[in-house]
DNA sequence: GTGCATGCAAATCCTTTGCAGTGAT
DNA sequence: ATCACTGCAAAGGATTTGCATGCAC
C-alpha cells in the first residue's frame, strides 16, 4: 500500500534526523508523526490532539506543538497561517510544493502549482539580495459554487 | 505636502464611504485614519494604539480594533498575517499593489511587485473557477546581511 | 544515573465580547 | 430621542511556559 510505503519512509527520515541532532526518539514522536502522513487534510493542532485521543494514545497538547515544532523544522510538516486563528499543518514531504486558493465565503481550499512562482522567488531574491527558501502564495475569493448560490441570492 | 494631500484624499473617500454604508462619522475613526496614513511601515494593533495614547488621545483599544476592521473593509488598509502571533497592518490608498519579502533572521520586511503574479491569479482563476479578488505572496529567506553574518561567524 | 521530553495546569498573548454610558444623526 | 459607537474590563481562543515526573540514552 502506498500511505504505508510513505509512513515507512518518513519514519526512517525522521530517525535518521533525531539522530544526526541528538534528540530523543520517543514514542510520541512517531505516533504523531504516523498520524500526520496518514491523513490528507490541513488541520491544527488542536484536531490533531483530539484525533490522537481518539484512537486512545495518551499525548498531551505540549507535546502535540513540541512535536509539530520539530517536524516543520526538518521539513516534514509544513504550517500555514490562512488566517489569524489557528496555524494549519500539513505533511509536505514527498508532495511536490504548491500553493491555495481559498473560498471567502465556504472557506474551501485548492491546491494549484505553477512554475512562475518559482521564477519570481529566484528573479525577486537575486534582484533584492535575499537566499529565499521557501514561500506562501494564497489566492482568495469565490469558488464558482459560492459565486452563483450569491447572484442566484439577488436575483 | 505630499502626505498632507494624501489623508486629505482618504478623508474624503473614508467620509464617502461613511454615508454610503450609514455609518457615524466620529472622531475616533478619523483620527486613526490619519496616524495610519501619516506612517509608513508595517504596525500592529497594540503599536496604534500606543502610539496614539503617546499623542494624548483617548480612544480604547476596542475602537482600534473595530476601526482597524472597518477600514481593511472599505480597502484603505490592508491587513497581513506574516506569522502566528499579532496581525500587522499597512495603509493601501494609492499604493500600488506589493508583495513582501521577509528575512527570518532580522526579520526585515522588503517590498517588491512583479507582474507575473497577476498572471498566476487570472489564470489560475479560470482554471480552477474561482473569482480571484485579493491574493498574499511572501518570500522567506535571508537578506544579503544576515547571510554575510552567518558566513562570517562559522569561519 | 543523567538530563531531555513529557504531562498537566497555569500563564500569556492577541483579540473579541458584554454592557453601561456617550454622542452623532 | 434614538441607537450606533465608545471605553473599560472581563472573557475567549490559541499557544507557550514552568515544574515535577518519567524514560531514552
Amino acid at each position: 500500500m502506498k500511505q504505508q510505503e510513505l509512513i515507512a519512509q518518513v519514519t526512517e527520515y525522521f530517525t535518521r534526523y533525531l539522530e544526526e541532532h541528538q534528540q530523543r526518539k520517543t514514542d510520541e514522536r512517531f505516533i504523531l508523526l504516523e498520524e500526520i502522513y496518514s491523513r490528507n487534510d490541513h488541520f491544527d493542532a488542536e484536531k490533531l490532539f483530539e484525533d490522537i485521543k481518539r484512537k486512545k494514545h495518551r499525548i498531551s497538547r505540549a507535546t502535540v506543538y513540541n512535536t509539530l515544532e520539530l517536524l516543520v523544522q526538518c521539513q516534514l510538516v509544513k504550517k500555514h497561517q490562512f488566517d489569524h486563528t489557528q496555524s494549519l499543518f500539513e505533511k509536505s514531504f514527498g508532495y511536490r510544493q504548491h500553493d491555495h486558493i481559498i473560498c471567502k465565503n465556504c472557506n474551501k481550499v485548492v491546491e494549484f502549482c505553477d512554475p512562475r512562482i518559482q521564477q519570481i522567488t529566484s528573479k525577486m531574491g537575486e534582484l533584492l539580495d535575499f537566499t529565499i527558501d521557501n514561500h506562501t502564495l494564497i489566492l482568495y475569493g469565490l469558488c464558482g459554487d459560492c459565486l452563483r448560490d450569491q447572484t442566484k441570492k439577488k436575483s
